[in-house]
RNA sequence: GGCCCGUUCGUCUAGGGGUUAGGACGUUAGAUUUUCAUUCUAGAAACAGGGGUUCGAUUCCCCUACGGGCUACCA
C-alpha cells in the first residue's frame, strides 16, 4: 500500500433509480474518505449501452445532491482523472486486456452465446473454466494459426480471464477478516466483451488503478468475484497499489428474505429510492424518500445506523458527526432488514431537531405542492415552531400547519354537533363581541377572556373547548387552542367562529 | 447443485470467557397534556441447535440447521 492521499469511489451503472443499498454504500465510501481527509470519486458505469437509461446518470447527481454527499470528483465536475464515464474510456480497457493475453493470464474466446447456451443445457454444472475450456472455441485449445485467422477475419469474440490452477487467492477484508477462494472454482470470467467494452470486473481493477483509488468498498454481492479482481490486479501488475477492501452488508427486505428490491416498495408500502424515478421508457414512478417527506439529514442518519454504530447509544448523527465518528471496522457482518417504522422515527426525530427557520423551505415547497399557498415566510416559521413536534413526515405539515392559511374545508362535526346546545350557540355569538373587543391578542389573554365567558354563562369550559378547536382547525389536533387563536389573529379567529357556528348550527 | 458470507429481544443493534445480557424502534400499561401529538415512568421481549476447549461459554473451535449472496458478453 501507498501511503497516498485516501480516494473512494462509487461507480454506479445508470439504469435507472438510485435505492438504499446504492446510497448507504455511497455514505459510508464518503464518510470514510472525508474521516481521512481524502477524495470521493464518482464514475458512472455506462459500460453496457443495452441497459443504459437516459436521465439515470442525472438522477444519480441529484440524488448525490440532495443528500449532500458531493463528489469532489465527477463526469459532471470532471477531475484530474477524467473521463469518469466507462463509455468513454473503452479505448483504454483493451489495451490492458490484450496486454494480459500476451501474458498468457486472458485468452480469446470466440464461443458464440448460442453455443455456450447449448454447453449449459448439456452439461449440469457448466462452467466456462479448468475443466471445460480446453474443448471450447478459445484461444488456448485452437493452435495459433486458427486463432489468427479468425482475429483476421474479425469473428466476433470476447477475452477472458484464465483462472489459475490449484492456487488459493485470499485477502484481508476491512469487515470480514480473512477471505480465501479456490481457483479452481472459479470460472474464467469474460473481461472484455465482444462490443469492446469491458465487463465490471475489468473497468473496476483499471479503473481503480488508474485513478488511484484506495479504499474500495462496495456491497457484500461482490464478495464472490473479489479473486478475479485481486488476481487482476497481481497479473497487470500493480498489486502494490491495489486498494483494501470492504465488503458492506445487504439491506434485506423486512419481510421475508432477501435483498430489499425495487419491487418491495409498491408492495410493502414504502420507498426503497431515494428520490422519485420516472422510468422514460415504461413511465412506471418509483417513489422515493424525498417525495414522501423525508429530510436529507433524517435519510442519511437512518442509513448510517443500518449495519453501523459508534458503539454508543447515540442514534441521531449529523453528517459533521457521522464523519468524525464513522470507523470501517465497526460496520456490521450481517444483512440488516429494512424497518420502515424505525425510519419514521428518525424523521420524526430531525424535524424536532432542526429549527422552524431552516425546515421553512422545505414545509413551504411540501405546503404549495398541496395546495396552500404561503406568503408570508416570518408566519410560516411561527406555525412550523408551533406544530412540528407533532409531525413525522413532511407532508404532514400539510394537516398540522394547513389550516393556520386557510379556513377549514370540513369540520368533524359527529365531534361537535349531537351534543350541540342553543346555550352553546349563544356562548359562541357572545365570544365573537368579547374577542373583536379585545386589545391584546395573546394567548393568555385570549385565554381569560374565554374562561370569564364560560363562567358568565354558566358553562362547563369541557363543553365549548372542543369546539372552539374544531371551529378553528376542523379537527381534534393541533398545539393548545389559545395559541392557535393567537397566531391566527384576532380577524381570521372572529370570522372562523361565524363561519363554523353557521355550518354547525344549520 | 457448487462456492462464499452470515446468525444476540418482532426489527436495528451493544457486549463479550464469570453481566440482573444494555440501548433504540415497535408494542403494552400508567402519568402529563380539557384535542392530537410530544414528553415522562414502568412492563413484556433475545444469545439457532449439538458437540468440544475451559473451573466456567452467549462469547473461542468444530459440526449441523437456518438465512443470504454469487454462480451472464448485468452490475
Amino acid at each position: 500500500m501507498s501511503n497516498s492521499k485516501v480516494r473512494v469511489r462509487f461507480a454506479p451503472s445508470p439504469t435507472g433509480g438510485l435505492h438504499l443499498g446504492g446510497v448507504r454504500t455511497v455514505l459510508f465510501n464518503y464518510l470514510f474518505a472525508k474521516k481521512h481527509g481524502g477524495d470521493f470519486v464518482l464514475r458512472i458505469e455506462d459500460t453496457d449501452q443495452n441497459r443504459y437509461v437516459d436521465g439515470a446518470e442525472k438522477y444519480i447527481l441529484d440524488c448525490l445532491k440532495w443528500c449532500g454527499l458531493t463528489p469532489d470528483e465527477s463526469p459532471e465536475v470532471g477531475g484530474h482523472y477524467a473521463p469518469y464515464r466507462q463509455s468513454e474510456r473503452k479505448a483504454i480497457y483493451r489495451e490492458y486486456a490484450e496486454r494480459l493475453v500476451a501474458q498468457g493470464h486472458a485468452y480469446y474466446a470466440f464461443d458464440t452465446t448460442e453455443e455456450l447456451e447449448q454447453k449449459r443445457k448439456e452439461i449440469p454444472n457448466f462452467q466456462y473454466g479448468q475443466v471445460y475450456r480446453d474443448g471450447l472455441n478459445n484461444s488456448l485449445a485452437l493452435t495459433t494459426g486458427e486463432v489468427e485467422h479468425l482475429l483476421d477475419k474479425g469473428v466476433p469474440h470476447v477475452i477472458r480471464i484464465k483462472m489459475p490452477t490449484d492456487e488459493s487467492v485470499h485477502f484481508n477484508d476491512m469487515i470480514r477478516g480473512h477471505v480465501s477462494f479456490e481457483t479452481n472454482l472459479v470460472d474464467d470470467k469474460v473481461l472484455l466483451k465482444a462490443d469492446g467494452m469491458p465487463t465490471y470486473h475489468l473497468a473496476v481493477v483499471v479503473d481503480d488503478y488508474l485513478m488511484k483509488i484506495t479504499h474500495a468498498f462496495r456491497g457484500e454481492e461482490w464478495l464472490p468475484s473479489a479473486p478475479i479482481h485481486l488476481l487482476l490486479w497481481r497479473y497487470l501488475g500493480w498489486e502494490a497499489n491495489m486498494p483494501e477492501w470492504a465488503h458492506l452488508p445487504l439491506i434485506l427486505k423486512p419481510d421475508g428474505h432477501g435483498k430489499l428490491s425495487k419491487r418491495d416498495g409498491a408492495r410493502l408500502g414504502f420507498p426503497v429510492y431515494a428520490m422519485n424515478w420516472l422510468d422514460p421508457k415504461t413511465q412506471e414512478l418509483t417513489p422515493g424518500f424525498r417525495e414522501l417527506g423525508f429530510l436529507p439529514e433524517a435519510f442519511l442518519n437512518l442509513l448510517a445506523m443500518l449495519g453501523w454504530n459508534d458503539g454508543t447509544d447515540k442514534e441521531i448523527f449529523t453528517l459533521d458527526e457521522l464523519i468524525d465518528s464513522f470507523s470501517i471496522e465497526r460496520v456490521s457482518k450481517a444483512g440488516a432488514k429494512f424497518d420502515f417504522e424505525k425510519a419514521k422515527w428518525y424523521n420524526a426525530e430531525w424535524i424536532k431537531k432542526l429549527q422552524a427557520t431552516s425546515l421553512e423551505p422545505q414545509v413551504k415547497h411540501e405546503l404549495e405542492i398541496r395546495g396552500v399557498e404561503v406568503t408570508d415566510d416570518a408566519y410560516l416559521v411561527k406555525v412550523i415552531e408551533a406544530v412540528k413536534d407533532r409531525c413525522v413526515l413532511l407532508a404532514d405539515f400539510r394537516q398540522q400547519a394547513g389550516y393556520f392559511f386557510e379556513i377549514p374545508a370540513e369540520y368533524d362535526l359527529p365531534s361537535v354537533q349531537p351534543k350541540w346546545t342553543d346555550a352553546k350557540t349563544d356562548f359562541f355569538n357572545e365570544l365573537i363581541l368579547k374577542l373583536s373587543s379585545a386589545e391584546v391578542w395573546e394567548p393568555v389573554q385570549l385565554e381569560v377572556i374565554f374562561k370569564y365567558l364560560v363562567e358568565e354563562k354558566g358553562l362547563k369550559i369541557g363543553d365549548v373547548m372542543l369546539p372552539f378547536r374544531i371551529m378553528l382547525v376542523g379537527g381534534k389536533f393541533g398545539p393548545h387552542v389559545f395559541d392557535i387563536a393567537a397566531l391566527l389573529g384576532k380577524e381570521e379567529t372572529v370570522e372562523r367562529i361565524g363561519v363554523a357556528l353557521e355550518v354547525f348550527t344549520a
